[in-house]
DNA sequence: GGGAATGAAAC
DNA sequence: GTTTCATTCCC
């Protein structure tokens, strides 16, 4: 699997094992306080000195009881008064829940856990992109077509992070509540299909592993429209793929085919070098196929983008695994 | 279907 | 000052 492992060393976002064996970082999850010292405390973002609400604000000088952590809201009888300097090893969490100081928030999920890198390796700046609503589509849109492999280590980290969670808080449950009100809708900004896509094609940039200036570079093109002559039109209707190919093992890409070529008659390959994809994202051993019965599922209505310079109309392109379509006998 | 992280922005 | 948004996944 030495073609897998080339592609994954290409992806910026992956942190090396032991990393994943050593996760949660040290301090990540304060011990439950002994004393009111409250030198695992954090400061809030605000300035208020809360400690973090969930994981660390423990705090053993109020009369809360471990069973009652996941249900006490109410915030430390003594006000907390070490200061972070004191404790300069520890992360700032940037935010403390507003359930309250004794909030205990869950454990990540392998999803969150992978996002929240992303955010503190500072490979997604704030040029590329400072919308977390974008981020989250970005992250979304690696995490779709990070390798299963590579996914095990964030599920593992998930998994240490539960059991941790578990040995901190043992008669924590999570406890949902229903809310009454519907959420009040707002009216955002850069809310529509096109700046979405563009979250998606700034995914694209760093699994083919643009970092920095390079990466800044691309995503300034494209907004530029200057990336490859294409520039993104909002989709009018999206389709959903067919339901016999979104439960088949593989990665989604957009593509842009001829416009007087029906789907099926495309060479993939040929449509990869259409596309803003990086042929280097494909590991060696790994062939693009389109599956057979794609032209049907082909729908001209799922329109992304357009090349500015040539007449052609802009599709999704369902790339699969080449051993997987060999395994399915579906070559052709 | 809430909430885990994130913080700008809409309330 | 408070809550929504955008995502995946666990409970």
């Amino acid at each position: 699997m030495s073609s897998i492992a080339s592609f994954t060393q290409q992806i910026p976002y992956q942190v090396e094992h032991e990393q994943y064996i050593q996760y949660p970082a040290p301090n990540y999850y304060p011990q439950p306080q002994t004393d009111t010292t409250f030198s695992n405390q954090y400061y809030y973002n605000t300035g208020v000195h809360t400690g973090y609400a969930a994981f660390v604000g423990y705090d053993t000088s109020a009369s809360s009881s471990p069973e009652s952590y996941h249900s006490v809201d109410t915030p430390p009888s003594t006000p907390p008064s070490s200061d972070h300097a004191l404790n300069p090893s520890i992360e700032l969490p940037r935010r403390v829940s507003r359930r309250g100081p004794n909030h205990i928030p869950r454990p990540r999920n392998a999803f969150m856990i992978f996002r929240s890198e992303l955010c503190a390796s500072g490979k997604i700046s704030k040029k590329v992109e400072g919308d977390n609503r974008h981020i989250s589509i970005t992250a979304a849109a690696i995490w779709k077509a990070m390798p299963d492999h590579e996914k095990q280590n964030y599920q593992a980290a998930a998994e240490v992070e539960k059991i941790k969670h578990r040995q901190l808080y043992p008669d924590y449950r999570f406890t949902p509540t229903i809310r009454t009100t519907k959420p009040l809708k707002r009216k955002v900004n850069r809310n529509s299909a096109k700046d979405k896509e563009r979250s998606r094609q700034v995914a694209q940039f760093i699994i083919a592993g643009k970092i920095g200036d390079e990466l800044e570079e691309a995503v300034r093109n494209l907004d530029e429209g200057s990336d490859d002559g294409i520039q993104f039109i909002p989709s009018p209707n999206p389709i959903s793929p067919a339901s016999h190919l979104t439960s088949q093992r593989h990665t989604e890409v957009r593509g842009w085919v001829p416009h007087d070529g029906l789907p099926e008659t495309v060479n993939p390959q040929s449509v990869l070098r259409q596309s803003p994809l990086p042929s280097t994202q494909f590991p060696p051993n790994y062939a693009p196929c389109l599956p057979t019965g794609w032209g049907n599922h082909c729908d001209p209505s799922c329109t992304v983008g357009i090349p500015r310079s040539r007449s052609r109309t802009p599709g999704r392109v369902r790339v699969e695994l080449y051993e997987d379509v060999v395994a399915a006998g579906k070559l052709r």
